[in-house]
DNA sequence: CAAATGTAATGAACAGTGTTCATTAATTGC
DNA sequence: GCAATTAATGAACACTGTTCATTACATTTG
């Protein structure tokens, strides 16, 4: 049935093309300042089209929420290459937080925005999970040849996540302009203060 | 002139009557999810009304920061009061992840909302100044008698923060889920997590 | 080929949102 | 009592996400 098979790919097709321009459009102006409508008009459709291929806007930042941690791990591996344990470690503290400043609205649509997984969370977890797997073997390194004076695998993760992710967010949602720092020094700031951190950690 | 008084008197009170009802519903249905209409309607006026008190919703926003920072520094002087620098430390600790988890929504709103502070920084460096000052305060205690391993003492405030902020926010936003823990285990993992991080730092 | 079927796309409509502003109502000063 | 000032209104504007009866097209069947 070679017309049920063309069908299929246009469908595929369709949905492929629908998700990257909503992709294109988040990174460039933001989750919520993205509608329905406008990624309508992008792909020259009527808003009613997209609702045949997603189910609300949610599904599709889900989607793009998938791609972008792709792209995180992808930074990972390329970024954090080192066979000493602690300077790998490092390397992905420097990704992260380089990540986070460079691709803010994605940063933003992938840890902050509250949109979805209070409902579907198994799909979140496939999502980020190879991510903060990458975390966790790296610590895992680390913890295991007692280089760091943290001792529990997970709870150690979820620190330096959070200390990461809280430089981050704080900064992306302007919150240390209670520290009088200039704009263009803050860069730098976060990522010295996340060495300090992890020297700090470090025996 | 007792008329201009009454009037003025009025007007102070009607701000104050919009500023505390949309405080209630803030903290009770989140900023997003409460919109002018509603405030206008729960002190029964009109949505025109609001804007002759309130420029827009964002300054309405403004003015449940700062009350809200007020709190926080009123937690923070009630729980933090050891003597010892480094137990104060840890209260403020405490104090601060407790306070974003019991008020999930005020704790948004103060911290992880993107509305405001884009545009007036100084309102956001007075509201949010008093409850990083007496965090400074804390730091520079331990750090001047040399009890951590830190020694800056803006980047030692700066990463304690963000540590504590990291925890709270990763969790209201359900980012925590890829760690399979229990709902009702959280609070207890986010609160020794960050004793431990103290404890790492901690000479 | 023509008619019938199935499906993909539409766009108006619904119930919301923040915000504005001409109109109306009330109060005050003379 | 009347004019002038001020306060409150609520309809209107331009948006939002989402739904659904209708239309247009492609495919299959007779």
């Amino acid at each position: 049935m070679g017309v049920t098979d063309r069908k299929e790919r246009e469908k595929t097709e369709m949905k492929e093309l629908i998700r990257a321009t909503a992709m294109k459009m988040f990174l460039e102006d933001g989750y919520a300042k993205t509608s329905i409508r406008s990624i309508a008009e992008a792909i020259e459709y009527s808003p009613g089209t997209i609702y045949l291929y997603f189910k609300d806007k949610d599904e599709l930042l889900y989607e793009v929420q998938g791609e972008a941690y792709g792209q995180l791990l992808e930074v990972f591996k390329r970024e954090a290459t080192s066979t000493d344990p602690l300077e790998k470690l490092r390397q992905v503290g420097r990704a992260y937080i380089n990540f986070g400043l460079q691709n803010p609205e994605l940063y933003d649509l992938m840890f902050i925005i509250r949109a979805p997984m209070n409902v579907d969370e198994e799909i979140h977890k496939a999502n980020g999970g190879n991510c903060f797997a990458f975390l966790v073997d790296c610590l895992n390194d680390c913890i295991s040849k007692n280089l760091l004076r943290l001792t529990d695998l997970h709870q150690a993760s979820l620190l330096i996540w959070s200390t990461a992710h809280g430089l981050v967010s704080l900064n992306l949602r302007c919150r240390l302009k209670i520290m009088d720092q200039p704009e263009e020094a803050i860069p730098e700031i976060l990522i010295r203060s996340m060495e300090d951190y992890l020297a700090a950690v470090t025996i």
